[in-house]
DNA sequence: AATGAATGAGGATTCATTCAT
DNA sequence: GATGAATGAATCCTCATTCAT
């Protein structure tokens, strides 16, 4: 697969690197058109508004979330084994995956006060959590179906509440230690306690 | 005690309303002066700055918190009943409530990009699980320090990921649906499961 | 005489020393206040506009420059000596008495501007000058009185020339130059060339 | 060649329209855009910020005032009319030529509290003073490198105390007299007293 | 005598957008 | 496809001033 990718792209990165640094406030077409070393003519040749800047730029969030999603879904893998590699990629715990943690933090108090924000958003973690779910119901063949739902829901909070702190709060929940909490949040989901034999 | 608040608390509720409806980027003197219908010179004699009126805001945001919690927290009550109760208070269900959520998922995301906000978001989310760990120890003498302290951390993460799904995707995650989770996490974690005798 | 001066020159005082950090334009009452330690309220108590308290700076200056100079004038001594006294004082050389000459700077360039500060500088220049013919005259009794006015005016355009130079191109024209070369000048003036007998 | 001079010269021009009536604080984006007929918009295209417009005009004061020398040394002529003529020009004498003093005026005062303004002004007057040293130097073969140097700088303040008061003091020192003064002051320096043979 | 609240104008600057090239 | 000129609104902030206390 060429990774041939347009200038389009090239600006919808640099929409990223400022929402990490800067946050929503911090997007301008003016900082956006300087961290690109183009005109601000140029960016608006390719996004007519600053409205559909930021769409496509929420569109290329997801669009990578859903790429590394694939990668780390490793065909012949067992659901546990799959679960656990999802619930590693939600937290994106390492330095080096702060920026998307900061990213859905940015994305979310958006989607907050913003309707079309919102509604990707919604889309986008039914998804997830019908994946956890599918995941769930294979390892755990015993559960009824409304268990299944709920922990996946309950899945899905606590590693959204924890790649939040992991990047806001390094202190408090550093991210070994967030690892860590998920592991055996899904030791106890994988293997229930069984009475003795 | 008569509720006569300052001008200055007038103000600031007026921009608590602003973050809740409009985010972040929807506070500006002149809006914050339109809602409260003064000057925008009278904003700016009670706040000298943009950054003091927000950093005020986020105090109140942290006093209102404060005093919902003293105010749950009934003296008398056993552990386990403070415990659920601060855990209600924390995912913040029922539509009236929505505005607390919003306002911290948006001082979440501020605190990501901005460090004066995350240092009093740190030190007030780090006093709350010393609360969620007092509580948890109480009502559980039998676990070892270190695992009150996952309990807590644990069911903070959880906590913040329900109140956001609620605040953003009702559908997916209805209040009530929360509070159900909840308190079934809450089950398990004060009447965990025993050995048949 | 005492030296009991009111809150008023203390105010007036700090104007100066804005006006020789800042130049004119940083003038505010505001910086002023916070300058002094008081509130903008207890300013305006005691100059009821700008206008009043520049006008009244601009006074200041006036009497301060009229005391120096006429502490410098010892009585008893020669014509000579006082006209070297003055020319020292005028030129204000030394690190301590530049803000004496940035003043002048920046009046004569408000009094360019402004017609009742030029009103104000033009009463007293035209003081200098007469201090100044007098003494050449009582120096040089050889001279007509047209000679004598010339000398004076080009005298003072001269010293006003250097006091420029040295508190703004302190690296051209060095205090101690100024001082020879205005030495120099007052040679030629008082000591003309004789003649040989 | 046509005087063809782009949108930013025409602002240029009246900022230093600006500086004359008004002085350094009469000048602001407003009131130049007003002055030049332009939008506010219009004027921040063509220079960034208030600092980049006076410092765009103060090079063209000294891009003028170059220009105006050139024009005045006229190629084929003594070193001694030179002079005169250079002299000439720095007093600006002659009411169509205030504009060019009051800008030196505000400039100084400029200087004296803005270190970009004072390296401008250092650098120019150091080649003022070059120029003049070698006139004086060509004029006066019989003179000493320090003391051409000294008449030099004597000659340069002269000139600089003159054109301030002719701008500021007309009643005390007319055009006309500035001239006469500078006039017997180059006559002693360019034909000094000889002893009888 | 002094203070603090309040106002409204004006300060520079940033912004998204339109248009001609 | 891309650029730069231009605009007008909005940004935060500073300012001088008035008024009630």
């Amino acid at each position: 697969m060429p990774d041939v990718t347009g200038p389009s792209d090239r600006l919808l990165d640099r929409v990223l690197d400022l929402l990490v640094t800067e946050g929503y406030e911090g997007i301008s077409i003016r900082r956006v058109a300087a961290a690109a070393g183009v005109s601000i003519g140029a960016v608006q040749h390719h996004f007519a508004t600053k409205d559909a800047l930021l769409a496509a730029a929420m569109d290329r969030v997801s669009q990578q979330f859903q790429e590394r999603l694939d990668r780390r879904i490793a065909p012949g893998a067992g659901p546990a084994e799959w679960l656990r590699a999802v619930a590693d990629e939600l937290v994106s715990t390492g330095e080096e995956r702060r920026p998307a943690s900061v990213i859905w933090l940015v994305r979310m108090a958006r989607a907050a006060v913003h309707e079309p924000t919102a509604e990707v958003h919604r889309r986008e973690w039914q998804q997830v959590e019908d994946l956890l779910a599918q995941l769930v119901a294979a390892a755990r063949p015993d559960l009824a179906e409304q268990a299944v739902r709920d922990e996946a829901t309950v899945l899905l909070a606590l590693l959204d509440g924890l790649a939040g702190a992991v990047a806001v709060e390094p202190g408090r929940v550093p991210a070994e230690r967030a690892e860590a909490l998920v592991a055996r949040h899904l030791d106890a989901l994988l293997e229930p306690v069984r009475p003795p034999a």
